[in-house]
DNA sequence: GTGAAAGCGCTAACAG
DNA sequence: CTGTTAGCGCTTTCAC
């Protein structure tokens, strides 16, 4: 049978002290009132006991769990969001804290229903992950309980947020292009509705109508931003006299459509076709040939903001909420050249 | 300001009844000693007052916290761990369970350290996974809390441990090419020690010893199961009149650099050159052209699987030990045709 | 400098 | 059928 472990009670007795005293030794707290003799007493005998707190019986007394909750929508799910979530526990873990995770599928009722367990088990704080980057309606569960928006944020600013900078990360692409010389850039993007998509066009077509070009003749759209149906959008945008000489994927996964449709078009890249796109996914973006130039989303930095967030307004209950954007890196690698 | 979240005492006042039949009434405990009228006055009390028990405080006094704990070798970080937490996660909360989750480099010290804070929180159970496929000794947890290696297994079955059933996967796939008409099937595969690559070799090299064929010849060892150093491999095991009329890889990302060096040398798959995988990774299989077979990693199942184990052990601690196999299931799709 | 005692919110004996 | 009472293990006044 499995004996039960130590309490501070028998810590304090064998320290020969009150378990006030031993409480206070052990946390440093009371002040200058322990003796340094007696509190090392104490520290020896919890060593030696193998003396671990109970944090639920401290966490009913303090009201203080250094648990947060982290709800996500689908989130466990997808490659990306596996940074958010290390993100957020690696800052939670050097603030001592812990991580209690729950997956919805995004439908209020059911956040609301994870939003209250988590409450139940007296999580300090709660950060709220969407899979996409979305605006989303403030959460009611900020009227009760300290929450952070990762990759979403809500339209009126109530509550703290951290959303990729999407217009940065594309205005650094088309600069590697425009850098590199071209000007005719196409554009291949999705009609799904979310903010990646919306923020991205808008922000290449400025750029292209800036040079005074037509930025509809550049553009395709597909209703779902995977391999296949842009590999058939690429070879429409690319099988033809005045095609662009550079192409802006809305994702890594269009971008390889792209590349196996140059391939069939016989066009190089990047010597004939220059190509950057968006997400830099670890098993696409460095695995292509040549490897992808590609703007990273900071999945692994908004976790870690979020969290350091959170744990800001946990002291400070009434700062002012903050929308931060998290620069998206540009990755330099093979795929952009002059235009001939 | 906010105010406080109503306690079980305010519920039993509102209901005119004492704390102890409040808790009874809404836990249904205590057998029939609560009249039905009683139970629907606390019920309707509760509800009107918007009652969330704390169970912190229910946790210190029962010691149950319906809390388990997640300790993963970077395992927020790859695409299938994420799975792995999901069917965790699920099978979790259908029970009423949350999963307290840390994730450590793998090392000992730190998983022990990761193991005694989540001890301190008195959660009921822990989950130990690990990225890959591995074999690992016997968690000391094991002596003070109930324990379910995911991913991973002990050398004597002194856990309870579910990972993959690699042969069973391995078999499945070189059925699908002898039942197409292949017998000389090569084989792409790493020199990292993990268990996955030494299943898979011994079991191909059996396979294809009992069809009399010489292994050695039909072998490619790569250092690293990533494209590029494949498609320098398969290169190789495929630009000689003897080649193989298919290849089984080590896994996906090595089957993107087979496809590579197949186009290169003008075969055509599946017609010219049949091949299959292992991993069934989102991004890849269902990707290439033609769409790649391989044998899933069933991550998700495997986490399901480790909760319903670690939740049978909680209410029974003397049950025995099971080492359980989990398939790999086949997907089938359009790599493979008979050789010519 | 230290100990005694109260109490965090809840559940489970024990009375009635 | 229901109320009273005693803790779960810890922290924190308050008194010495």
């Amino acid at each position: 049978m499995k004996t039960k472990p130590p309490r501070l009670a028998d810590v304090a007795k064998a320290a020969d002290v009150s378990t006030a005293t031993a409480s206070m030794a052990l946390n440093d707290t009371g002040g200058t009132r322990i003796g340094a003799g007696t509190r090392e007493r104490v520290r020896a005998a919890a060593a030696d006991l193998g003396y671990r707190p109970n944090r639920v019986a401290s966490g009913l007394r303090t009201r203080r769990t250094h648990t947060l909750g982290f709800v996500g929508d689908d989130v466990a799910t997808t490659p990306f969001s596996g940074q958010m979530i290390r993100g957020a526990h690696d800052a939670a873990r050097e603030a001592g804290f812990m991580l209690l995770i729950v997956d919805t599928s995004g439908e209020a009722a059911e956040t609301g229903e994870a939003v209250a367990a988590l409450q139940e088990r007296q999580i300090e704080g709660i950060l709220l992950a969407t899979m996409y980057h979305q605006v989303v309606k403030a959460p009611k569960a900020i009227a009760t309980t300290p929450c952070v928006l990762l990759n979403a944020r809500t339209p009126d600013g109530s509550a703290s947020s951290v959303v990729p900078d999407e217009r940065g990360g594309t205005l650094g692409l088309l600069a590697e292009l425009t850098g590199a010389g071209h000007t005719r850039i196409g554009h291949i993007t999705t009609t799904e509705d979310v903010e990646a998509r919306a923020i991205r066009l808008a922000t290449w077509r400025e750029r292209v109508e800036a040079n005074g070009l037509h930025s509809d003749d550049l553009l395709v759209e597909i209703d779902q931003a995977t391999t296949r149906p842009a590999h058939a959008a690429a070879l429409r945008l690319l099988d033809r006299p005045d095609r662009p000489t550079a192409v802006f994927c809305f994702n890594d996964r269009v971008a390889m459509g792209v590349y196996r449709a140059a391939a069939q078009l016989g066009l190089r890249i990047p010597e004939a076709l220059s190509v950057v796109s968006y997400d830099d996914q670890e098993l696409i973006a460095p695995e292509l040939q040549p490897a992808l130039i590609s703007a990273a989303l900071p999945h692994y930095e908004m976790g870690r903001w979020s969290v350091l967030e959170l744990l800001r307004r946990l002291d400070n209950p009434e700062a002012a909420t903050v929308q931060h954007l998290m620069p998206c890196p540009v990755v330099k690698r093979e795929s952009v050249a002059p235009p001939r």
